[in-house]
DNA sequence: CGTCAATACGTGTATACACACTTTTCGACC
DNA sequence: GGTCGAAAAGTGTGTATACACGTATTGACG
């Protein structure tokens, strides 16, 4: 046994954090790779896509909807409104800020969505379509069992 | 129906990739909370708990133990070393460097340790003992299923 | 009307992550 | 011994992520 710090041997086996951001990494890979010729990151995907889902709405709004920190989402819509495919007006309130896709973020959107089927696809190809939804179920669950 | 890009309203809840991101951003923020005292992120708690583990080795070597990008660790080691934590040096080979833990880093693990118990019970007692390792096992799989 | 808490955002800072490209070094082969 | 491909690592760039803190605006209440 020997010199050990603690009892951090099998740390990195057991812990749940490591095993979904590692996995996280790699499907991120996997998916980013199909995205790579429309120039779009899987993260820039989805928001795209929730916009086109959910029409204008405000970055709080955007970021409840996506699950993730207001600030995050705030430096994530940059690279995309720098590219013209979104757009951030004045919201009805004074604080309120706007987003909403443009023309030419709809047709990247529509491009990007053959492209992340076909990633989609090969993911289910390998690990299992029936599998793959009781994968996205469990994940559902784990974002459910963290209290904030 | 209307605007759409095109297919995309159900991407966000049907997409593997996004549904194993948002998991590991939310997982990852708890067990964070939890180290934070330390001063430590999940992510080098990990770093610290495979050099404990494997010993002294190079960085290739440890960034393929931890399945991370090599430069990713390159530059994920920087703090660490910063702060004393780990020691960088040549390795037997005048390539290849050498990653080894401190006194300093071997102490901060041991007390880590005991930090990461507490994340990893309180996930546990929410999300289930028996599904946690299933949980793991899954993650294993979706590493597995993906080619390089 | 003035105060004030709550709301919606932005900024500074720091880490996490990886691709493309470059540099250094090693080993083998002629 | 010189050449050259392979191996190990570093650098440049750009996105992803979030906490702490600051700013501006709103709406309620005295």
């Amino acid at each position: 046994m020997a010199n050990r710090a603690s009892d951090t041997a099998m740390t990195e086996t057991q812990c749940n954090c490591l095993a979904v951001r590692r996995a996280a990494r790699q499907i991120t890979q996997l998916y980013d790779r199909h995205l790579a010729p429309t120039g779009l990151r899987v993260t820039q995907y989805s928001v795209l896509s929730w916009l086109d889902r959910l029409g204008p709405l405000s970055i709080g709004d955007l970021a409840a909807a996506i699950v993730i920190d207001r600030t995050t989402l705030g430096r994530a819509i940059q690279p995309l409104e720098r590219d013209g495919l979104l757009a951030v007006g004045p919201g009805p309130d004074g604080r309120t800020r706007c987003i909403k896709l443009t023309a030419r973020g709809r047709a990247t959107l529509a491009t990007a969505s053959t492209h992340w089927r076909k990633a989609q696809d090969e993911f289910e190809a390998s690990f299992g379509k029936g599998a793959s939804q009781a994968l996205r179920t469990t994940m559902r669950h784990v974002v459910a069992a963290i209290r904030p």
